[in-house]
DNA sequence: ATCTACTGGAACACTCGCGTTCCATAGTGG
DNA sequence: CCACTATGGAACGCGAGTGTTCCAGTAGAT
């Protein structure tokens, strides 16, 4: 029981990884960059439609449960903000493959999780708005993808070296919070 | 002659749209979004590679070319940056094709345009910079990375109608330079 | 009006990724 | 030690997209 959930781990994993990169990597990639034949992944998942809904419902279970493990109704929502943002840095790779279609991703039922952690976030935001350090004028929509554009900004450049290790949520709070400040 | 320069246009165009939405479109949907016979396209692309090349060159031209007409070098860099984003904003679809691509894009040889263009990019952020408007602290590839996320998110909030019309080319001007001024 | 260049439909072979089946092997649990 | 399960390699048919060729129709130039 446990190998076939390792088994099937292992190729989720990879699967966000291939696919976060090259949208359309061939089964026979995936496979070998997961340590496993290409067989065995038909037996996991009959098919490319298959495993790519796994992969996505996988990968937004996990940038959930990080999203909320980073508490973001707990204490003065800069500070939560901080830490979603530190969350989100460290799971970059994973969002990637969510975040990086141009065509959407397919609605799968990942359960209750992803909309959780997305309520939360708005939640956040309109608690930070509360408090002061987002401009009531800008719709919490606006506030959100910007949230995630610069995050995202960040993790790629951090990714590819430009920024060094530890100064990549200083830069991306600090981006953040100055663009979504009250303009007065 | 001219028919020929125009058939190409119609197949490029149409190329870095359905390229842009959906990196693996078919030749056959390519030529028929262009209003060709799939012959045609092979007259003009003989194989995929040289249409996404030629596609690729030609959206970095037209790019280059809508930079370097917001005139990035004149006046003052705060009212030079708002015409550059103005201009970006405007010719958001083309740069989804070539900003879109996780896999990065092809090397291609567009001309001097797209180097000049970005050189008048990093040369408008420094101005800017000395200016008070931008942060020293930030560098230039952070700063400029951060505009060309802010300006995506937009145009896309734009063109899903989140945002009202007009109101696009203020919110990412405002987003932005909160984002990048000075911390004091 | 005629000639030329451009066009696009039809048909073809070819490649490649996909999904399946079968079988031999290795590792696990009783 | 003995089933039993999971694995992966090999081989196959299938379909889709690609690139090519041929040919008839058409629009533009002279």
């Amino acid at each position: 029981m446990t190998v076939r959930n390792r088994t099937r781990a292992a190729i989720l994993a990879a699967a966000a990884s291939a696919l976060g990169r090259n949208r359309a990597a061939t089964l026979a990639e995936i496979a070998e960059a997961a340590g496993v034949g290409r067989t065995t992944l038909h037996r996991y998942f009959p098919d490319r439609e298959d495993l790519v809904r796994a992969t996505v419902a996988d990968s937004l279970r996990a940038i959930a449960e990080n999203v909320l493990a980073a508490r973001p109704h707990e204490g003065p929502a800069r500070e939560a903000l901080r830490r979603l943002i530190a969350a989100m840095v460290e799971t970059y790779e994973r969002s990637l493959f969510v975040w990086g279609e141009p065509a959407g991703v397919p609605e799968v039922d990942a359960g209750p999780g992803p909309a959780e952690a997305d309520a939360a976030v708005r939640a956040l935001i309109e608690r930070a708005r509360d408090e002061g350090a987002v401009d009531p004028a800008m719709s919490v929509d606006w506030v959100q993808q910007i949230l995630w554009a610069v995050t995202y900004t960040g993790g790629e450049a951090g990714a590819k070296g430009q920024i060094a290790r530890g100064g990549v949520v200083d830069l991306v709070v600090r981006t953040f919070e100055g663009g979504v400040r009250p303009a007065a």
